[in-house]
DNA sequence: CAATAGATCATCT
DNA sequence: GATGATCTATTGC
């Protein structure tokens, strides 16, 4: 665990990443996220869990029941943020993969807080631990104030920012199958920075 | 500890 | 009308 950043400190710390980087398979872009930071206004955390939805022959994907005015993004462009809103209450952080046409994304599941703490907890309403701030996808796209009103922007620069640390952190990544999915519930698509505290709980 | 229930609504059938 | 890429509180051992 890293002690809280100050945002300018932390943004000198890491650089932006280019549209390409996002222009890969969702398989690959999913470990590449972890270790990265997202960032929300001033608050924002390190990705230390995702997942990867392939698109139309991944039938736990959104995507594969084709193009809907929900899934509209995934169709477009990579680097651009899906978020929906599930189980009435909460809302998830996607960010688009693959090629424009490929429907391909990769679900953020859980950040280690880095900046913005305060802020953070009084958006969930939140005294206990700091991991327990994000260690979820509803928990964290609440602690940063992301909602469908972030639904296309693009994720290289703006007030919705992932950016890779100019010192990449050494750590190292286990696969697992997805959770909370009935479809493809065995295919090996999260991808997690093992043994990290901010993981999501089973 | 683990299991379960309740909250609550956009989306798709 | 049923379901869901979840979270929290509560119940039960």
């Amino acid at each position: 665990m890293r002690a809280e950043y100050k945002l300018g400190k932390l943004l000198r710390a890491t650089e932006r990443l280019s549209l390409k980087f996002f222009e890969r398979p969702a398989s690959e872009l999913a470990p590449a996220l972890l270790g990265c930071v997202l960032l929300h206004g001033r608050t924002g955390g390190m990705i230390v869990e995702t997942e990867a939805y392939l698109g139309l022959d991944d039938l736990a994907a959104h995507a594969s029941r084709g193009l809907t005015e929900r899934t509209k993004v995934l169709f477009g462009p990579p680097g651009r943020a899906y978020v929906y809103f599930i189980y009435g209450m909460h809302e998830c952080l996607n960010v688009v993969a693959d090629r424009e046409g490929s429907p391909g994304c990769v679900l953020i599941r859980a950040l280690e807080p880095l900046c913005g703490l305060e802020e953070m907890q009084a958006r969930r309403n939140w005294t206990g631990g700091e991991c327990g701030l994000t260690n979820g996808p509803g928990k964290l796209t609440q602690a940063l104030g992301i909602t469908r009103a972030q639904y296309g922007a693009r994720l290289d620069r703006g007030p919705l920012t992932i950016r890779r640390w100019r010192e990449k952190p050494e750590f190292r990544v286990a696969v697992t199958p997805r959770i909370g999915i009935r479809a493809c519930a065995d295919w090996p698509l999260r991808f997690v920075w093992a043994g990290h505290p901010c993981l999501s709980k089973r």
